[in-house]
DNA sequence: CTTAACCTTGACGTAAACGGTAAACCTGTG
DNA sequence: CACAGGTTTACCGTTTACGTCAAGGTTAAG
């Protein structure tokens, strides 16, 4: 068996608690998401994931951070039923807010700042609608159903009447 | 232009009031559902669509109900991001409980119709759970965003106050 | 009855989302 | 350092969900 516990570039602090969680193999990070390791290299391939490294021998690492990534684009792809491209645009926007951040903690003018902020808050708003659309549509599934339900109690209850009053 | 009132096979009542809507033609199908006609012959292909008729000439027929059925057919695919396999057996629990409905009206049997009406309400139950998962993972991903735009506010609020103390 | 416009059943083509395999390279263990 | 087993890129195959085209039958209007 090889490979035991691959990667550990990033290395320890001087106490010996780890600073850096360690690095992550393509197998590790596929078995546990649950995708395989054909997918995430195609998710790569589409410009969805993009390992934080690579070893010497030209291993792909992903970092935690990737592994939620991919959690995310699960969510996406199994939740809201996106195709990729659509994945794609909605994490185009989390990287862009992420930009903002750092831009964010290195701006000092205040108008700016507001600007920045602004500018976030309206790309998610966007998710937001997209997300609030779906839920909306699925209530009204919800409720239809729940409709059903609640007419067979009412067909019950009398049903059982019936039998209680032929029981005497 | 042909076909301009295609397929009035369901004739008029005595009075002229319509007793049954005049079926449709695969054409006003794919315009009234937005689907191409292409598609509604490919999910009739894999089972979940069968047109009411067909008229002498072999054309597909379509009545209302059908047409229903083509937007729940939509509402799957889009809403939930279901596989047309899926559907297929989303569907044939409604047509399953489309029976039962029947048998049902046919049973006089008290005992005999509870049991239909709880076998029918399992099935309503799975289809229920289905959209409630789905229904609580958008929600979660809502709130997360919705966080976000929280505590968005909550500095934007900071900075305009800072902005007002400098304006002074 | 002719004809334009619609329909039918194939059959082939395609984009998306992977699966599988080959050829060559990397890595920890004995 | 030998080697089993993990990894890389490259490329072809497959399934799903249709698009598109062809050959031939149907329908309504003139």
């Amino acid at each position: 068996m090889a490979m035991a516990d691959a990667a550990c570039s990033s290395e320890q602090t001087g106490t010996g608690r780890r600073r850096f969680s360690p690095l992550l193999t393509i197998e590790q990070v596929a078995s546990r998401t649950g995708l395989t390791k054909r997918t995430l290299r195609y998710y790569e391939e589409l410009g969805l994931l993009r390992p934080t490294g690579r070893s010497d021998g030209n291993y792909r690492l992903y970092s935690e951070d990737d592994v939620e990534r991919v959690e995310r684009i699960k969510e996406l792809r199994d939740l809201l039923g996106f195709s990729l491209a659509e994945i794609r645009a909605f994490l185009e926007a989390d990287d862009e807010r992420e930009q903002l951040r750092e831009a964010f903690r290195q701006e000092s003018d205040v108008e700016a700042r507001l600007a920045q902020l602004e500018r976030c808050d309206t790309l998610i708003q966007r998710q937001l609608q997209l997300i609030e659309q779906k839920i909306t549509g699925l209530e009204q599934l919800r409720s239809s159903l729940q409709a059903r339900l609640d007419r067979h109690a009412q067909r019950r209850a009398e049903l059982l009447q019936q039998r209680s009053s032929l029981d005497k």
